[in-house]
DNA sequence: TCAGCTTCTCGAAACGTTTCGATCGCTAAG
DNA sequence: CTTAGCGATCGAAACGTTTCGAGAAGCTGA
């Protein structure tokens, strides 16, 4: 009870193993009547190639691989495994399998991920900030690759890229628009290209409504932690936020703890927002506001793009960058109108 | 400018293809002496074998496949999420890689995986509730399989368990020494086997106490919309809990939504634990206790148990109960005692 | 009529490993 | 002094595809 080989195919069909090969990869020039036949024979036996036997003879894997630093990838926000997910899903449309491999964060020495040695993955998705030492590294093998949520300057990869300017701008205005004038900016590892730009958009619509900058980004990290910290710094110096628009819902948690534990009241005293709108967002209490970044998506087009670097051959640089979107909840409520009871379930998504 | 082959480091070593390549898998009987000159070889020009032609040689992929539910995968809440990622994580140890792939939910056609149909994998991790069906047909492609967080009663399957029975009893008899007597139980989707068991561990405990049981179970899904109607079933009835266990932190969330909506004070009125604490219960705001389920460690279990099966050939059915532990946080404080002031940033992992 | 396409099919050569005997010299057991 | 067994090495045969080049047959236009 063996698998059916394409040879058991050719033998039953009567036709060569080259031509049931030229069928099943539906390539070159083959009769309609031949391929009925031949087609007739694999679904009768139930054959189905083998992936191994078929990367040997075409030198594809069929895989494509993710990169991801460890702590990217161990971090309790679910913001990388979200884009993750989303290769995993849109993959499957394309018939790859996702590969995904950690790597040592920033600085430290350079560990081949496996599947490169092995000529294992026919393209690579590099996520969220990693060394450029670790790009051209990848890139010495010879595939295709993809940046996601990171950008280098000196040199273009192709990338999909959060619109984060346009996030900052649509978070500070909102936050103008309810009447708030003490604006604060909460970031944190301000190399990371995405947070910059954040802050970037910040100042531009702070400059514009002609009010002041009031922002803390010495922390070099952005988890809820140095959120606390950085709000704690924000909040001792002489003039007091209104409003606070953080650099990522992290911070922004991080923030919205320290403020509650000072017995500031949320939005009444301060309004707060964040940026990303990971799932916890919905449930804290108040609901906080944010950017919605579309993760799944992101992580979509990346596979997109790669499929297209790796069939068409083409070595055109191709940067997207993906629209946000705001969400407004309780956090970020206008101080005069009545906010609603706190904790109700919210319809939006 | 070739990668080099097994072919270059024979000729290079002056030995054969056969002990180069039984250097390589170190096996066999090979003299150090010979081994020496043969690995200098390797390293020298950066050899590495080829996956697509090694699996071909020698029938094995280095890959191990992941199945999970379509429902399971899009589930905002990350807890089979995170098992992946455990699996990801000790896949390394091993050298394999994870593949990923979804399946229709319970109650649809069967769909093969792509791996299964293209001997892409050595073995098959199955994540939580699918068919009965489905996992004979997995079967029937002759790879060993694990499952976790599920169980088949009428045969056995190695399976990666949840200690469901203990945590449940943890969580009442913590909810019992903080003085509480009218205790309910917030449940769901009362066919899945770790539901169960919680209800049963839960019954339990309140019959060996003396106290009543009250429980809904009516919903048929445990997400968070179904905590806050089942809450709403469980207030609206004669006798008002004064603490609830739920299901799964989930449902805790939806059924705290409702608590909150009514003005009730949680934990002076009512004390709620919930059951895998995931990330949401330390920023809920009272925090949320639970019972802390290691989904990294099943992950990482369950790939240590698949590869002695992939490579020990071994068929004896192995079934491992991760223990569970209790998480308290303010949602369950005892009535008395001053709770401190709530959102404080919880020390507590 | 013939050269030059296009369509269709095939044989054979890769692709880069593992694995299965076979051989050979040496040592230990009988 | 045999003989069995072990350590070390090798040649050759898989493993199951894709791909390349060639050839046959039919059609088209000059």
């Amino acid at each position: 009870m063996k698998r059916p080989t394409i040879d058991d195919v050719a033998r039953q069909s009567g036709f060569s193993l080259s031509t049931v090969s030229l069928v099943i990869n539906d390539r070159g020039y083959v009769s309609a009547e031949t391929r009925r036949k031949i087609l007739e024979v694999v679904g009768r036996l139930g054959y189905h190639p083998t992936r191994s036997a078929r990367g040997l003879a075409s030198r594809t894997s069929g895989n494509v691989g993710f990169i991801l630093t460890e702590d990217h990838f161990s971090q309790a926000e679910p913001f990388y495994t979200r884009i993750f997910l989303g290769t995993e899903f849109e993959s499957r449309n394309f018939h790859y399998y996702i590969l995904l491999t950690t790597v040592p964060s920033v600085g430290s020495h350079i560990e081949t991920p496996r599947f490169l040695l092995e000529r294992h993955v026919d393209g690579v998705i590099i996520a969220g900030k990693v060394s450029h030492k670790l790009i051209e590294h990848v890139e010495s093998f010879g595939v295709p690759i993809i940046l996601v949520d990171y950008e280098v300057k000196r040199r273009r990869y192709s990338a999909v890229l959060i619109d984060n300017r346009a996030g900052a701008h649509l978070a500070v205005r909102h936050l103008l628009a309810t009447g708030r004038s003490a604006i604060g900016f909460l970031g944190g590892d301000i190399d990371h290209p995405s947070i910059a730009e954040r802050l970037e958009g910040y100042r531009e619509v702070i400059a514009e409504s002609g009010k002041e900058e009031l922002i803390s980004t010495a922390e070099t990290e952005t988890r809820s932690a140095n959120g606390f910290s950085a709000m704690q710094d924000l909040w001792n110096r002489g003039v007091r936020p209104d409003a606070v628009f953080a650099a990522n819902d992290a911070m922004a948690i991080g923030g919205m703890q320290f403020l509650k534990q000072q017995g500031v009241r949320i939005p009444e005293d301060i309004a707060l927002i964040g940026f990303d709108d990971i799932d916890t967002c919905r449930v804290m209490d108040p609901p906080l506001s944010s950017i919605r970044v579309f993760k799944e998506e992101m992580g979509r087009i990346a596979v997109q793009r790669l499929v297209d670097m790796i069939t068409a051959k083409t070595t055109t640089v191709v940067t997207t960058h993906v629209p946000v979107e705001l969400v407004v909840r309780a956090s970020s409520a206008p101080i005069e109108v009545d906010v609603g009871a706190p904790g109700q379930p919210s319809l939006q998504a």
